[in-house]
DNA sequence: AATTTAATGTTAGCAGTGTAAACATGATAG
DNA sequence: CTATCATGTTTACACTGCTAACATTAAATT
């Protein structure tokens, strides 16, 4: 005897949302399928997206608080760099292991952050976690820390598109030296690759 | 008094297809729509192209030719690491000129490279074309080559989506701070940029 | 040269999509 | 108790990818 009214349907179809997207890819992702999951008609999510991209703005949200976890550093004890190559590592792992997501994140589909203000509100504070943990580490200018965060953000950004589109550029034309073993070498010595880009990085 | 047959179809529908994904993006483009565009039935672009997947494909090979092209440095000459900078540098040009197909190019619209030979075969030559490059910059062992290779290569796939991304991410918090103002400082000095990175990348 | 075959085009139609408009229900505020 | 408003439903439209059956014409075979 289900009642008229769902009572939980805006988190209900934002949870579903995210798992579905994350496991089939936001492509694959309608509102219709949504509601008929959820139970409800297929018009009912219309009450709490006014469009698909309302909906694809939620998921990116709960996609930033959760890569913002993962890139958590207790702000009380004292930064080193092993700290920060933790933080890339936790960040590219994030990006491959929930790539879906990240896609959505990171994609174009949703336009303009500025429209969804919880979802900039994540992904500033994203940002400002990250600067943050730079500028624990040195004594820098505001300018100096918020150009190595950038540094660091889009170094392990290209990593995580890189190291999955090589997964799908098919064999490698000669032995050893082909893109994908060698991004295989990279993922498998991440913590060694960002120790040596951040330390140049660090240094200048 | 048109023909039945059209005659140059295919190669119609391709370059069509560049022009509207790059113009409005992958997601607004529609076979019926293009098939309306070059005045022919809605399904016969189904002759040429198995499904849209397939259509993607070419656009997406036309897009690492160009790509490819952009990167491309006279074998003939010496090469300096202000070659490599200038291959960086024009590599975020083209992702930044040409961001919607780029998209198309490094996003999962096209599932599998090894399904399109034509496709595969451009990607994994924009790439030969990028070692080699850095096989003439020094006498390091192919690993080596392989590995300097593809960390520039995440390193301007990074830029080239961090650099969009910020554009959407809203107004700085903190004046000068913030990801926007960073990121153009970063890109318009790209090349200062990249030989920092390079440098350090280089001589370890 | 005539005829078969294969490539390329068309028509009709299915199942699915986002979304708007008009209406129904029921929780809540007055 | 009643009016209001958030939430859900029904219906409908225009669009999509794609398939099957059929039409036309270019190319290959006899």
């Amino acid at each position: 005897m289900k009642s008229y009214h769902h009572g939980n349907l805006k988190q209900e179809l934002i949870d579903c949302a995210c798992e579905l997207c994350e496991r089939d890819g936001y492509t694959k992702l309608s509102i219709r399928s949504l509601a008929k999951e959820s139970g409800v008609s297929q018009t009912a999510p219309y009450r709490h997206f006014e469009t698909k991209e309302t909906l694809y703005a939620s998921v990116a949200t709960e996609g930033f608080k959760k890569l913002s976890k993962a890139c958590h550093i207790d702000a009380n004890k004292k930064i080193t760099k092993k700290d920060l190559v933790k933080i890339g590592c936790n960040y590219i792992e994030f990006g491959l292991k929930n790539a879906n997501t990240y896609d959505l994140m990171f994609g174009t589909a949703v336009g303009n952050f500025a429209e969804y203000p919880e979802l900039l509100e994540s992904a500033n504070s994203t940002y400002e976690n990250m600067r943050l943990s730079f500028s624990k580490l040195a004594s820098d200018s505001d300018e100096v820390i918020a150009f190595k965060c950038i540094t660091l953000w889009s170094m392990v950004h290209g990593l995580v598109g890189i190291l999955r589109k090589v997964q799908v550029v098919g064999d490698d034309f000669e032995e050893g030296v082909g893109p994908i073993s060698t991004a295989s070498v990279i993922a498998t010595n991440l913590e060694d690759h960002l120790d040596k880009v951040l330390t140049g990085l660090i240094q200048n």
